[in-house]
DNA sequence: AGCACGCCGACT
DNA sequence: GTCGGCGTGCTC
């Protein structure tokens, strides 16, 4: 028997598996994921692996094949639970098993000289010059080369001269040895949190009835044994924080550990004090400002049992900790929840899977929960606990809809709507706060009618369609494309014209309007500097300015006490952005972006001005109602075929030259139609057979990015394993035929965001 | 990552 | 010839 091996997952180059015999003692102790000692290189160097398949056969010269040393003994356990969440990512979400392991044992031992390497010159410069001439008159170009980079800076990290100016190891490494040199590695290693005072007085808290019924449940089923997940719904304000930490105490009082994942905008220095005073110094957290040393020395605390609760952003699900009882997601809707790099894992699912490997449970909560998370609840997978009143004072706001049509009426073509010009008169004069929220996305504008509302969508996919510059009309879902119309087919207006506004534009008409305001605008641009987001931020906290406009980054988190007018500018803008959850997005930004109003003592107001005024995610937003949205999405998505109904997979490639990309996609699509076609019949009068739709291929919004071209091709089916089925032949098909070489293929598993 | 091997200019 | 350094390719 043969075993499928990947070496050392450290180094990229071994990018790859290696082929080893398996002893016939060890034979009934090895499975997939299990850590293994191999001979590895001509000499045999001892080497670690992980076991990632098995084979009667062997591919590779058998006469070259060596035997597997022996098992690791630290690999039993922890390592192989985590391994085998490896293999169910690789599973679930496409990509390798390299890839899988390299996102669940993020930074592996510290063998040797790991992390930022840099190199420091210790020659002066006269006697740099004098070397790099006896490099080159010797003709050792590569020295040369090093010296050179050396003398215009004293340090320079490995990277760049191993990767841009091609200088390898062993040419460093001899200079270092002649004393030319230094080799440093970056060796930083403290508690983030050290310094910060704890003070553990334990606060009295009380809780509303509905918490304490919410820990009451979770204490009695935990105590029993039962692991399950909890979604949390609560509104803004309804103590969902409190109910975590009571629960995370009880799991950390039964000798279990607890990972607390939360977006990494949420990941606020008030937020972290809260579980800090709770906890002490037996919590650490995790966030992209930690050098890898440091979340290297974090995750070690973890494995030693030095630590109770990670907190952090979505790579924290993978905290090794010895025995995790407690797993809870915090804004669970949140789209970075979703990974943006292969695999293409959700946290909220990986959570799931992770916490039944180890026996925990997951907490789930929002207050605008996913559909996906409310779905399951429904199905009764998940329990759902309400939070509908607020734990302290503060009111809801009160929210106006302006319809933007009825303005064009009456002769207003300005952004603002007469609504929201004399709200902000009034805040002006009161010296309170605005916030004017532009909700865009970077994606290629929609067709829509300013004096109806109209908006031109897909026949066959309910999505919007979006408008190219050559006057053509297309659905990046199935590839339908039209004309553009130049009258409105509702209502006859010739006002049908694309969307388009920018910060930017904004910022210059209300410093127009009121020339008395000072204005703080907050998006890509003005956010580039470093802590660029928190000086703007901390400069409106300080109340140095009266209206501050921006893009999604200024609804989330950060309560402002005067902030007492919200104004949404352009609801529809997210509300078409031509994906199946645009209504979902809009409905939690609308959700959102009204809770930033009235935080303090004084009441507010919120105005959301739309086209659209009758639509349900509009209508539900600005009553605050959650249920009748979900109700109405709910309906959408079942009709469309969209998940959480069904599952949904995307299927991207993308490669230099468009026209094999097309091809290729265009044979991705044939190949899948035929293997679902087979399948069917295969299956054949068993009834448990569903069968996949398979949509396209089509261009997506952004077509070319860079010099990458790219194609999409969705599938959509009732039944996940059906389309795991299916990604797993498209794979083996990828792998076998030459023509996708050249073409990069990324599935993506109910994605996000539209491609 | 480390190591071997083949190539190339420099020097005994 | 042959030595030392460089760049490339391979490791089951």
């Amino acid at each position: 028997m043969y075993a499928r091996i990947i070496v050392d997952i450290t180094h990229e180059k071994l990018d790859r598996t290696f082929e080893y015999r398996v002893p016939e003692e060890l034979a009934d102790q090895l499975s997939v994921g299990t850590e293994v000692w191999i001979p590895f290189g001509s000499a045999n160097k001892e080497r670690k692996g992980y076991i990632v398949g098995f084979s009667g056969s062997c591919e590779y010269d058998p006469g070259k094949v060596k035997d597997i040393l022996r098992i690791s003994e630290e690999g039993t356990g922890l390592e192989a639970r985590l391994v085998a969440l490896a293999a169910w990512m690789k599973e679930h979400y496409g990509g390798t098993m390299i890839q899988a392991l390299k996102t669940v044992l993020p930074v592996k031992k510290r063998t040797g000289i790991r992390r930022k390497r840099y190199i420091r010159r210790l020659v002066s410069a006269s006697e740099g010059e004098q070397l790099l001439e006896e490099f080159l008159h010797k003709n050792q170009k590569a020295r040369a080369r090093l010296m050179a980079a050396l003398l215009d800076d004293e340090v320079i990290d490995w990277e760049l001269l191993t990767r841009k100016l091609n200088i390898t190891a062993s040419v460093i490494q001899a200079l270092e040895k002649r004393e030319i040199l230094k080799i440093q590695t970056e060796q930083v290693y403290r508690n983030p949190l050290e310094g910060k005072k704890v003070c553990q007085e334990e606060k009295q808290v009380s809780y509303t009835p509905e918490q304490e019924e919410a820990i009451r449940i979770f204490r009695q089923e935990y105590e029993h044994g039962i692991r399950k997940t909890y979604l949390i719904y609560g509104i803004t304000g309804s103590g969902k924080t409190e109910v975590y930490m009571e629960m995370i105490r009880q799991v950390v009082r039964s000798g279990r550990q607890a990972i607390v994942l939360i977006p990494e905008i949420a990941l606020t220095y008030q937020t972290v004090m809260r579980f800090y005073q709770k906890f002490g110094d037996r919590v650490s957290i995790m966030n992209s400002r930690l050098s890898d040393g440091e979340r290297y020395d974090q995750m070690e605390r973890a494995r030693k049992g030095e630590l109770d609760v990670m907190i952090g952003p979505r790579s924290a699900l993978f905290t090794p900790f010895p025995n995790l009882g407690l797993i809870v997601i915090d804004e669970e809707h949140e789209s970075s929840y979703k990974s943006e790099q292969i695999p293409r894992f959700h946290a909220r699912e990986t959570a799931g899977k992770r916490a039944e490997l180890e026996g925990a449970s997951v907490v789930l909560g929002s207050a605008t929960p996913s559909l996906e998370a409310r779905y399951r609840a429904e199905l009764g997978e998940y329990t759902m606990f309400t939070l509908k009143n607020r734990a302290g004072a503060g009111n809801l706001p009160r929210v106006y809809v302006a319809d933007l049509r009825e303005e064009l009426k009456n002769g207003n073509r300005s952004i603002l709507s007469d609504r929201l010009r004399q709200l902000i008169e009034d805040r002006l004069k009161k010296h309170e706060q605005i916030m004017l929220f532009l909700n865009r996305r970077g994606y290629s504008g929609f067709l829509a009618c300013r004096s109806c509302g109209y908006v031109v969508k897909c026949p066959h996919c309910d999505v919007s369609l979006a408008a190219h510059r050559n006057g053509i009309l297309k659905c990046h879902y199935c590839g339908y494309e039209q004309r553009e119309i130049k009258v409105c087919p509702e209502c006859g207006s010739s006002h049908i014209t694309g969307f388009r506004a920018g910060t930017q534009q904004i910022e210059d008409i209300v410093a127009k309007e009121f020339p008395e305001a000072r204005v703080l605008r907050m998006d890509l641009d003005t956010t580039r500097e470093k802590d660029g987001h928190e000086k703007i931020l901390a400069a409106f906290a300080n109340e140095e300015a009266d209206i501050l406009i921006g893009t999604q980054m200024i609804v989330k988190g950060h309560d402002f006490p005067n902030v007492t007018l919200v104004g949404v500018l352009a609801a529809d803008l997210s509300l078409y952005a031509g994906d199946f959850r645009s209504g979902e997005r809009t409905f939690q930004l609308l959700v959102q972006a009204a809770g930033r109003a009235g935080r303090g003592q004084k009441p507010g107001e919120v105005v959301i001005q739309t086209y659209s005024p009758e639509h349900y995610c509009i209508v539900t937003a600005a009553k605050q109602d959650y249920d009748s949205f979900y109700e109405e999405e709910m309906r959408y998505r079942s009709l469309m075929g969209y998940p959480p109904a069904e599952h949904l997979l995307a299927v991207l490639l993308t490669g230099e030259d468009d026209e094999l990309v097309g091809k290729g996609s265009h044979y991705l699509a044939e190949y899948a139609i035929l293997m679902e076609r087979r399948r069917e019949e295969a299956a054949g009068e068993e009834q448990e057979c569903r069968s996949i739709e398979i949509i396209g291929p089509a261009s997506p919004y952004v077509g070319k990015v860079g010099d990458i071209y790219r194609r999409v091709i969705y599938m959509k089916s009732e039944q996940e394993a059906a389309l795991i089925w299916l990604k797993d032949r498209m794979e083996q098909y990828i792998e076998i035929n030459s023509g996708y070489q050249k073409i990069r293929v990324q599935f993506d598993f109910n994605p996000m965001n539209g491609f």
